[in-house]
DNA sequence: CTCCTGTGGA
DNA sequence: TCCACAGGAG
């Protein structure tokens, strides 16, 4: 049993724009740039778990594992077993059921705001020109996430493990990598502990060497504990199937528990707003306050802005293609507007804008 | 608002 | 070398 996290049929070894390997030895400074699939092991004997476990020097920067990566070109359109579609069925009657930390699905209806503000809850002109144009950049570009590694996660794995570990891999996914993520994922994988049960009696320390080179990897271990005995606790292994249980767990917010209700259970409840797409509705002016035309300051309320125009059938789509557009293109500071199709759209382009919550840097 | 923690751009 | 950044918690 190989985790086939993202194996694909074949890696062509070519990276767009970005500087892939300086496979350096001196590993340091070069370790993360690559946008390259891990030691992938590309068939089932591979993965030795012995090859794996990144000795955690504190700070010392060598945490060497020179492991060639393998230049990772987007997989272009061949899914590979894909999870299946997506579903939109529930959505819309649960969606006003009851929230935790979510604000309100809903905002307040203006009503004299007058002219020269679009009413909240209707489409912003050219958007579907807009999104179409993003499309296109997409299509031809190749941003290191495409595919957020949690979507493939386990995709092999039954059902309850497949969704524990698209949980586990949203989990540690924020702040990092796309690759790394595969990484940390794909050592939980080779040692057993992607189900409720195992994580639940490993040592804390072992699945934090194990996730070692993600972001704020000791918090994610122990939320990742945390987690498992509340699976097991109350749902029987398995992980929350609704929006508000998601979000009661550990390190679950918002962001992440609209991304696993939708790759883990196939049920839109909302958009999953991360702060490329929070950034970019913004520089399009997709988005605004209540009663204003001022930008959204939060993620939760761009998600709620956004829900109230954009037709359903994107919600899901929307978020990896503005993440990729958000990497390439419309970075959050110094957007490269002169490469963008869509700019004669965009209310900010070439206005140097930052994002909407970082503080001016002009 | 600050902290967590590693990254990479300035 | 410094510092912004990322998602969530406090």
């Amino acid at each position: 049993m190989s985790l086939a996290i993202l194996r694909s049929p074949s890696f062509p070894t070519a990276i767009g724009r970005f500087k892939c390997n300086k496979m350096s030895i001196t590993g340091f400074s070069s370790k993360k740039k690559i946008s390259a699939l891990d030691p992938i092991p590309d068939s089932d004997e591979v993965s030795q778990p012995e090859t794996r476990v990144f000795v955690r020097k504190k700070r010392m920067k060598k945490t060497l594992e020179v492991a060639v990566k393998q230049p990772r070109v987007e997989p272009k359109k061949e899914k590979l077993p894909d999870i299946e579609d997506f579903a939109y069925e529930k959505a819309d009657r649960s969606a006003h059921s009851g929230k935790s930390k979510l604000i309100a699905d809903v905002l307040p209806m203006n009503t004299e705001i007058a002219s020269t503000i679009r009413p909240i809850d209707e489409p912003p002109a050219n958007w579907e020109i807009v999104l179409e144009g993003i499309r296109k950049m997409r299509s031809s570009e190749d941003a290191p996430v495409d595919t957020m590694g949690c979507e493939k996660a386990g995709s092999f794995l039954p059902p309850k493990e497949r969704r524990f570990a698209v949980l586990a891999s949203s989990l540690l996914s924020s702040q990092t990598k796309d690759h790394v993520t595969h990484g940390a994922i794909q050592r939980l994988h080779q040692n057993g502990l992607l189900t409720a049960d195992a994580i639940d009696v490993a040592d804390e320390t072992t699945i934090k060497d194990l996730i070692y080179p993600v972001g704020f990897y000791t918090r994610k271990a122990s939320n990742l504990k945390k987690i498992a005995k509340i699976c097991l606790i109350k749902y029987d292994g398995d992980i929350p199937s609704s929006l508000e249980d998601l979000l009661a767990l550990p390190g679950i917010g918002p962001k992440m528990a609209h991304l696993v209700m939708n790759i883990a259970w196939n049920n839109v409840q909302g958009i999953c707003v991360d702060t490329h797409v929070h950034r970019i509705c913004n520089r399009l002016g997709w988005v605004s306050r209540p009663s204003t035309n001022q930008k959204t300051s939060t993620p939760e309320e761009t998600r709620a802005s956004l829900q109230l125009w954009l037709p359903k059938e994107e919600w899901v789509p929307i978020n990896p293609l503005l993440v990729g557009f958000g990497q390439t293109i419309c970075t959050p500071l110094r957007p490269r507007c002169e490469l963008c199709s869509i700019s004669e759209f965009c209310p900010s382009a070439f206005k140097e804008t930052s994002s909407p919550t970082s503080k001016k840097k002009l």
